[in-house]
DNA sequence: CAGGATCCCATTCGATACTG
DNA sequence: CAGTATCGAATGGGATCCTG
């Protein structure tokens, strides 16, 4: 009898596997950009800076704190530049960075990508959707 | 006075913000393409179909309900095929579709930038986790 | 072998209120 | 104007058990 069963052994890999994961770069580029807002900031970014209330307005869905938190993450991953201006109020403008601006020919792929095949998509749904239960 | 305040107002842009955000297509192909474990599903899938228990352990960090619920998204979303062959015990394979294989391009593309520019992000992070605080 | 059903914890996100 | 803090609802995701 082996001293492990099937299952302890794959309960070991799983463990290996994860952490391979979190190591995985396009997962990690992935978590970020797959991001609900991210995405959205970094189009509003694309043709140059914008302060954070211009950003507030142009993606009215987000609220005002998962805005920050996402530029924050941003900021983090060296994808935008945050620089405040310490007038009375304050003023703090987002831009992308060279690294950012890197990110924008991929994110159109996807864009295209999605643009010309969600009907594709949406047709697969419904008639999903339709299947006899 | 106005008879709606600007908070108000903000509220009702945001609602139609987020409809038009629900509908965007891009955001709903990232919605799956974005998932934890889907990019790794269609890359193992990439070479060709693969029953459901190869899946299991080439992609050893999926739980057996994270694997079948995302095997079913991408099968409502037309990206694979779901084949059952009644045999006893019985056999499922999954397969992309010519849907599906459009979509490698774009995740080789995500792929090609992560690996290009992670160190970067991560140099990024390092940095930035060292700041005073 | 494939996968449905349940339970349950962790994280996410939104709404609201408050600070410099 | 920009940002932080807190709370509660919703969701994601894993472990386990059970069926055809």
């Amino acid at each position: 009898m082996p001293t492990r069963t099937a299952e302890q052994r794959r309960a070991e890999e799983a463990v290996v596997f994860n952490a391979f994961l979190a190591a995985c770069p396009t997962r990690q580029v992935m978590a970020t950009i797959g991001d609900k807002w991210a995405g959205l900031v970094v189009n509003a970014l694309a043709d140059g800076a914008r302060r954070h209330g211009e950003l507030r307005t142009t993606i009215a869905g987000a609220s005002q704190k998962m805005l920050t938190q996402t530029l924050r993450t941003l900021e983090r991953d060296g994808l935008v530049t945050r620089t405040v201006t310490p007038t009375v109020p304050v003023r703090v403008d987002y831009e992308l960075t060279d690294l950012g601006l890197t990110l924008l020919p991929v994110l159109r792929a996807v864009k295209n990508w999605s643009e010309a095949h969600i009907l594709e998509v949406q047709t697969a749904r419904d008639a999903y959707d339709a299947r006899p239960a």
